[in-house]
DNA sequence: TCTCGGTATGCTGTACGCAGTCGACGACAA
DNA sequence: TTGTCGTCGACTGCGTACAGCATACCGAGA
């Protein structure tokens, strides 16, 4: 062996263009800057980032796929917008799956494992303390991806990880709420999963993606509801004359 | 208003290319004319389902994140290879998702959803008592979808029906052995989410789908291991001279 | 004024072409 | 004979072009 495989990973490929395309426009959804219920029009999105419309086609697609944007066969793609319904629904099969991630955790997890969650579970709370809410929300997802990847069922997780990104945005902006209650949560479910105690594991991560969910919905009945529009294509307004 | 829009549902819009193509290879792999394993030119499927790589590429990368194909970046696709470790899994996954729907869909089910699911079972009897293995489980699929849309979340169903979709490839050959049991099973979830009764409802279809898994581990446990050829790139033979 | 049909336009869906890249194969050296 | 390097071929990734279609606009008729 020409190194340790270990940590060797993945060489860092130079992405394809569609990766990088796809991680834009998360980027710019999140980010507000595609609006919920907006038409996605592949040439503009192509032009934005430089590329041309294969690129932005395939990516959209993929988009798609994880309930970021609809796809409208013959209209194109529009911005997915978010209902108080779906985040409900969506947060309740999260809540299915890394239960039962939990719960296989405790079951299957080695000591190096539960070194990994510890280590995690740390960043995670000098995150907080650093208010990088950011950081914060990355951490936790690596965390649970982690519970979920230590369950030894790899559809399970590779499950959870395609309802985890979904979850990621409705949650970015509710994350600031929860804070450091969380990350006790994710403390006491780590103690679960190292005493291998799967019932306790399974009810503290029920609890904790409840918590969640509750913070969610809390948030969201607040704010006023906005009229989305109607998703149409849109029109260009005719340019008829400019010098 | 023109007409009740209930049951107008979608014009049954002409399919693009791309929805054509991704089941003309679904279709393909469940029969294996496509085998585990093999290189997936695009060109060669282009031309052989008469369209142009364009809509194959995008029906690949769909196709990817439903797992039935798996994207190496710069190489192409293979045909993804079905361990019995992964089928295991997967039938776990199923198990539970169809869990919770049982649970959700007696808490949520009204009459005529009831009477609809009654109507299924009679036609999977029927199916089976005719010896049609083929429509007892499409039968059988259509009310585990049933079931899972009764539950009334559409996340949940929405990936129960994914999970299913791929635990047909993996079901089919085997589909024969459990035969008339499975529908009694059938028969007696019904009960429960008629009465309302989630906890029996979410037993009865735990069992159900476990005996469905261990049906399955133990046919499979008893196949021989094909020795998957390595998933490198195929390479044509080059021809020298062919008159 | 409202409705209906024609027309124009911009977008999607598909096809095609080119360059980059990866793997295989063969030659050469140790 | 075995390891290494260079070359070649094929396929993917991406760019570009074109046809079809859906929608909005607009004028005519009721």
């Amino acid at each position: 062996m020409l190194v340790s495989d270990r940590a060797t990973a993945k060489i860092p490929r130079p992405a394809t263009l569609r990766e990088s395309v796809i991680e834009a426009i998360q980027e710019l959804i999140v980010s507000r800057q595609l609006k919920p219920g907006q038409h996605l029009v592949e040439s503009e999105l192509a032009e934005l980032l430089g590329v041309s419309r294969q690129p932005v086609r395939e990516a959209l697609q993929q988009l798609s796929t994880e309930g970021w944007v609809d796809l409208h066969p013959g209209q194109g793609a529009f911005v997915h917008v978010p209902t108080l319904e779906e985040a409900d629904q969506l947060l309740a099969v999260r809540a299915l799956l890394e239960t039962e991630s939990a719960r296989l955790a405790a079951q299957n997890a080695d000591a190096e494992g539960v070194k990994r969650l510890r280590e995690l579970c740390a960043r995670g709370i000098a995150a907080v303390e650093a208010d990088d809410v950011e950081a914060a929300v990355a951490t936790n997802s690596e965390l649970h991806a982690l519970v979920t990847a230590l369950s030894g069922n790899k559809v399970l997780a590779e499950l959870a990880a395609q309802v985890a990104r979904r979850v990621r945005w409705y949650h970015t902006p509710v994350a600031r709420q929860r804070g450091m209650t969380s990350w006790q949560e994710h403390a006491a479910l780590i103690d679960a999963i190292e005493a291998g105690d799967a019932a306790r594991a399974a009810q503290i991560m029920r609890e904790h993606t409840e918590h969640t969910r509750a913070s969610y919905m809390e948030q969201r009945a607040a704010e006023p509801v906005e009229p989305a529009p109607k998703p149409v294509r849109r029109r260009r307004p005719r340019v008829v004359s400019e010098s």
